[in-house]
Order: structure tokens, then sequence, then C-alpha cells
DNA sequence: CTGCTCGGCCTTTTT
DNA sequence: GGCCGAGCAG
């Protein structure tokens, strides 16, 4: 009955449900049911007779995966095809191709954590000044280099610069100690199926035609490793089908290349392309003031959207003295709307940008009882308790495991120091082992001794132990876990109040492991551990739950809510100042907000408040660029939020800040240094850092920096026109405009 | 030698 | 506001 499936489909989607063998490519806009179309495609391939075990979809996150199975089991009951996202495929790749591929299926996947604890003891064991350079740059250059597919040997070839020659020698050191722990960091997981398919055709050959349709969602988003695992999975049987948008590409600095999808007609030739441009979503306020920004981008192939939906409210913008007005002013506009009865709870999202600024809300939430998640899923395993026990798993499965043993080896306090630790890894280099195995032989390391010695002892018999219970499901290896290792009992005895907390959640711990077991019998506490490391933040969004949903706009893709509201749309947090330099990191920044704006069905609200505290610090805020760019016939300035909105000095400061001149970089771009203990110096003035000033020469500026004391006491000022000046604070003629 | 506390440093976005 | 390293006490 496939009349079923396009009844209620444009002429558009139907010709991509129904387009046979070859590649095809949907270039769908915001909103343009490209989810409903990849599920139908997959449903229509099903009834058309193609064997589930032949087609293979990719999602971006393993919620999208989980969905995309429960709508296509909905219409196709008890199909078993394969839905995933890149990274866990590979991971189920390398696992069950394990012995073809010489590795351990046994392997931990290392988070970024681990891999720079890792990173940082191959920058050590280089011998190399290691101040310059921190773990998490070298190890970014690292992730780079393997999105690239480039092995530590082409990688080093190609290192011209101080940095990445320094990067590649760590790249070896960090490759070794890998495999040495037996572990994938989340690169590998693309980097080394990409690369067996690569130089292993019989390999590849049998995958393309297990894999005979291959579907890829968020096709701009992906980076060159997953270009080249699609591309590989579709040489015999190019069936290739990639859907995506090029304006909500938002992930080039993790290493994807929006050229990836702009160049598919050159890859396949063959290929048939089909845009989607109807919006089922957004009013048509909204989309136009969307459409608008993002029609600035340069860089951009012209597309337009339209909708039949109505005109709906102006998008408005929200002006709030500061961050936290802003919070409170937010949640009380929606608790009012709830209590009007005019929306539920769940109707709302607040998107940001950065993750930082969530904190300023929750207390707004919960100072008004309002219901809400953040959705930020790995928060709950990322306590230093949950963090712990999970060690103590993964040790369990994999006893390689250099990180984690290092972890939870003195985890609860058994005695066992830095040095002795020390000793026991250069046993464990030495003689060419594990440390675990080290560990099993600390009798026969004499500079190891008394309770030092023990306790490693007591830790090896601990884990040799509980690793003959492996087969137990994993919730009662947890409970198992906690017991032989003391570590409950450590939680119970302490008198530190934190502690029943945290036992609290190392339960909850062991509820979410007996519910994941509970799903199917069949999972082992391996597939507990990958799920939770590969898991993203939204896949532990409640979308269900009557409550605020909280999020970055990275987070937000592919989602759609009623009423959205985007917080601090100022310049130097959207655009981020770390974008600011280069126009093509602006035009990512503008698809980010191009993609929140899209993600309102009916109402969009803009905030931006004049105050914003980071670190500490009080800063002054300018409007984002962005919001200069909105249609006027569509927006709505709404102050009523903003009681004393002084309007003068800011405005005429941020006139002449001029987003134009390439000299001067709107925003908080420098970062305050240090702020003297305010009247330690006797300072009569009152500078402080991100005051906006009038100097009688250079006019508005603002404060970027204040050192020294006294007759030395220096200010630093920004001026949209003549760059930065630094002053003497006691000579300086100008005064601040606006006070704290 | 171990383990605790204090202070200095940095903070985008994520699988 | 959170993490790492240094410094100090037991």
């Amino acid at each position: 009955m496939p009349t079923d499936l396009l009844a209620d489909l444009t002429d558009e989607q139907q010709a991509a449900v129904v387009h046979g063998e070859g590649p095809l490519l949907i270039l769908a806009g915001a909103g343009s049911g490209k989810t409903r179309v990849i599920t139908r495609r997959v449903a229509y391939l099903l009834q058309q007779g193609v064997r589930a075990g032949s087609i293979l979809a990719i999602t971006f996150t393993n919620k999208a995966a989980g969905e995309m199975r429960q709508r296509v089991d909905a219409i196709v009951p008890g199909n078993k095809l394969w839905i995933c996202t890149f990274h866990s495929l590979g991971a189920r790749l390398l696992r069950q191709y394990a012995d073809r591929l010489n590795i351990d299926k046994n392997f931990t996947i290392y988070d970024v954590d681990d891999r720079n604890k890792l990173v940082k003891d191959a920058l050590d064991a280089t011998g190399m000044d290691n101040t310059k350079f921190t773990p998490d740059r070298l190890g970014g250059a690292i992730s780079k280099a393997k999105n690239q597919l480039l092995t530590p040997k082409q990688f080093e070839q190609q290192a011209h610069d101080f940095f990445s020659q320094t990067a590649a020698k760590v790249y070896h050191g960090y490759e070794k100690r890998l495999r040495a722990a037996n572990a994938m960091d989340f690169d590998d997981l693309l980097y080394l199926p990409a690369l067996a398919m690569r130089y292993n055709e019989e390999l590849r050959a049998d995958l393309d035609s297990r894999f005979k349709f291959v579907l890829v969602d968020e096709y701009q988003d992906t980076n060159s490793a997953q270009y080249e695992i699609a591309r590989r999975l579709s040489l015999n049987y190019p069936n290739l089908c990639v859907v995506g948008d090029p304006d909500q590409s938002i992930y080039k600095w993790r290493g994807s290349d929006i050229k990836n999808i702009l160049d598919f007609e050159r890859d396949f030739p063959a290929a048939k392309v089909i845009t989607l441009t109807q919006n089922y979503r957004s009013t048509k306020a909204i989309l136009h003031a969307a459409s608008t920004v993002i029609d600035q981008n340069k860089h951009r192939k012209k597309k337009m959207l339209v909708t039949a939906n109505p005109q709906g409210d102006p998008v408005t913008v929200l002006n709030f003295n500061s961050g936290l007005e802003e919070a409170e002013g937010v949640v009380e506009r929606i608790k009012k709307a709830v209590a009007e009865k005019r929306n539920h709870y769940r109707d709302f999202a607040i998107f940001m940008r950065i993750n930082a600024l969530t904190r300023t809300l929750e207390s707004a939430f919960v100072k008004h009882g309002v219901p809400f998640q953040i959705v930020k899923g790995l928060a709950f395993f990322d306590r230093k308790e949950n963090k712990d026990v999970l060690a103590y798993l993964r040790l369990l499965v994999n006893p390689d495991d250099t990180v984690s043993f290092l972890r939870v080896v003195n985890e609860p306090p058994r005695g066992v120091g830095k040095t002795s630790l020390d000793r026991l890894v250069s046993y464990a280099n030495r003689n060419e082992i594990s440390l675990m195995n080290a560990a099993g032989s600390v009798a026969k390391i004499p500079e190891i001794k008394g309770k030092a010695s023990s306790g490693v002892r007591d830790f090896y018999r601990i884990i040799t132990d509980l690793r003959t219970q492996l087969e137990h499901p994993p919730h009662e290896l947890i409970a198992m876990v906690l017991d032989k290792s003391g570590y409950r009992k450590s939680l119970q005895d302490s008198t530190d109040e934190e502690d029943a907390d945290r036992l609290a959640n190392i339960e909850e711990l062991v509820t979410a492991a007996k519910q994941y077991y509970d799903e199917d019998n069949s999972r082992t506490l391996g597939d507990f551990l990958e799920q939770i490391t590969l898991a993203s933040d939204v896949d532990s969004w409640d979308e269900t739950a009557d409550h605020v949903s909280v999020m970055t706009l990275h987070a937000a893709k592919g989602l759609e809510f009623p009423v959205v509201y985007l917080l601090a749309t100022e310049q130097g947090l959207l655009p981020h100042e770390r974008s600011l330099a280069k126009d093509e990191d602006v035009e990512e920044e503008r698809r980010l907000f191009f993609v929140g704006m899209t993600r309102a069905m009916k109402e969009l609200y803009l905030c931006h408040a004049r105050l914003r505290e980071f670190r500490g610090q009080a800063m002054y805020q300018v409007p984002s660029m962005f919001l200069d760019e909105l249609p006027p016939d569509v927006v709505r300035q709404d102050i009523s939020q903003d009681r004393n909105f002084a309007r003068g000095a800011i405005d005429e400061w941020r006139q002449k800040a001029g987003y134009g001149n390439p000299n001067f970089l709107p925003g908080p771009a420098e970062r305050p240094r240090k702020m003297e203990p305010t009247g330690a110096s006797g300072d009569p003035s009152e500078f402080f850092v991100g005051a906006v000033v009038q100097h009688d020469e250079y006019g508005i500026g603002q404060i970027t920096d204040l050192s020294g004391f006294g007759a030395l006491r220096r200010v630093k000022v920004r001026f949209p026109a003549a760059g930065e000046k630094t002053f003497v604070a006691d000579k300086a003629k100008m005064k601040v405009v606006k006070r704290k």
C-alpha cells in the first residue's frame, strides 16, 4: 500500500520518497519535512522488497536514530535495519570486524577528557617544554588530523610550523598509548573504519554489498572521515541518499566540511537533486525574518523558503538591563503565558550560544517554581562519583584501560600516592605491560612498599575478582563494584554532607543501568558503557514531559517548538567573539542564529541585555549585529522589560562601533585581565573593566583593562575609531558614562 | 609519602 | 565559576 506512504506528501517530497536506485541529494530547507521524507523513504524501500539488512540510515544523534526506528517500525513492523549515528556505526563495525582488523573488541571509548590525559602524558614523554601548548589544543589538532584521515606519519610530513610539529610528535606517542590502553577516541570510530575501507578492498566490498542503500541525514555537517565512509559504502551500489541544508551547517569547527554537500553532484554525476523549499513549521513573519538574516551570508547558494502558514506575530526583540533581569523576565513571561492558559510549559524552548549562560536561568526557574530541563546530557555522568564508578566498570571490561586505572586505583584512598604510582607506571613501561598487570606483580617491585604496596595489591584483587562476574547484568555489576571496592562504605562513613548526595547519584546510575538492561536482556555492561559515552546532549532530552527546554543552539538542531526565546543575542556571544576575526566564521555564527530562529513555530523572541556578568566581571554588551539584519517589517522592539533603558551613550557607542570597520571588533573581544580591588588604590575615579566612558578627545569607548596602583594606575580603553589607548588613570580626561 | 587546602588560571559550540 | 598544581601538615 505505497499510496498510504505518499498521500500527505507534496510532489517534491513524493519524488524523494519513491526515487529508486542511484544517488540522491535532497536539499531540505529548515522545516521542510525532512525527517518525514527520510523516514517514508526507508519505509518505501522496505515495501518495495528491499531487505531490511541492506539498508543503513545514519542520523546525527542517537535520539534521532531512535525516533526514526520507531517511525519506520510503525509503518513496517519488525524490520531489522541499521539506524545509528556515524560514531555508533563505527563502534559497531570495529567490534564486529575486530578479528579482521586485528583489534580487541573489548576496547574502551575515550571521551575528550580521557583523551587529554593521554595527550598530556604523551606530551610529557617528549620532554618538550610543555607550558606552551595545552593538552587540549594538541588534542584538538590530533583530532583534526584524524578527521582528515591523516596518520601520525602523514601529519608529521605536512607539519611546517612549530605547533604542528609538536602536535605531530605528541600524536605518535598518543597513538601508542591509546593502542596500549586498548582504547579508541571519538575520532577513531570514524578514522579506523574509514581507513579500513580505503585500504582493505575486500572488507570495503563486503560492506558495500551489505549496505546496498545508505541514507545520511544532516549531510552538511559531515567531515572528511564520515564522507569517506559514506562514499566507500556506495561504490558498487551507489544508492546513496543524502539529506541536508547548507544553511544549517554549524559544525565546521569540528571538522565538518560544507563542501561535502555542495560537491555531491560532482562526486556523483548521476545524482538526482530534489529541493524542498516549502516550510511547514513557522509563521510567515518568522520565516521571513530568518530568511532575510541568512541571505546576508555571501558564500551561499540562494534559496527561498516559502510557507502557507499564517503571517503570525512579529518577531520580538526584548531588551533587558542585565543578564539577571533577562533570565527573570523570560521565566516570568513563560509563567504568565501558562497561567493564562495560552501555552503549556512544554511549548517553550530557550536557546543560548554557550552553556555557561544556563546558570542564571536555572536559578530563575527554581525561584519561580517553573519546571525546566537543561539539555546537557552528560551532566549526570560527568559527576565525579559517577565517573569513578564508570571507571571501575570500564576496567572490568578492559583491564588495559590506563586512564580508568589511574582514576580509581586510589579511590577510595588505599594509601597509593603519586610517588608509588609513578613507580608503578615506570615499572609497567619498562616491562611493556599494562598497569593492571604491573599491579598484579606489585610484590616484585621493591620501590613500592608498605601501605602503598598492599593498596595496589588490594586493588588488583578487587578488579580480578569482579572480572569473574562479568556475565551479570550491568546494574548488578555496579552494585558489586560499590561493595567490593569500598566506594559505598567510604561515602556512607563520610561526614561530608555532599557525600550523601553522591551516594544518591550513584543509586541513580544503578537505576539507569537497570532500565537499560530491562529494555533488552541481551545488553551487556560494555553496551551500557558505550551507550553512555556516545550519548549526545539531546539524547537525554525528554520532550514528553511538561517543562521548558533549555539548550545550546547546537543542541537545538532538528527540533521545533511553538515558542522560542533566544538569549544573549549580543555582539561577542552571538556571533561569538572567537569568530569575529574571520568572515567565514561569522557566517557560521549567522547560520547558528538562523537555526535557532527557524526552530520557532509561532512566536520568536530575541533577547539581549545591556550588562552581563562574565566570571564575576560586569560587562556592557552591544546588541548582536544580526539583530540589525532583521527586516523591520516583521520585527517589533519591546523595551517594556527595561524600565530605564538608557539609549543615549550606548547607542552612540554602538553606532560608532561600525560593524564594517575592520580595525574594530565590537563587543568584549578583549577579555579583562585583572581587576584591582576597588578602593585599594584610593583611585578617585570609578573605572572598572567593561565600563563605558566618555573621553574628551576620543569620545565614547569601553575600558578593557586596569592595572597598577595610585599614580602608576593605568587604564586601557577601546575606542570605535581610534582603537585601543592606554592612559594614566589619574590623568585621563574621561568619565564613566554608565555606572554599575 | 600521602592527602588535603588554597590560590591562580581559563572559560564556544560536541560525537 | 571550576580545575589543576603547588605547598603544607600529619
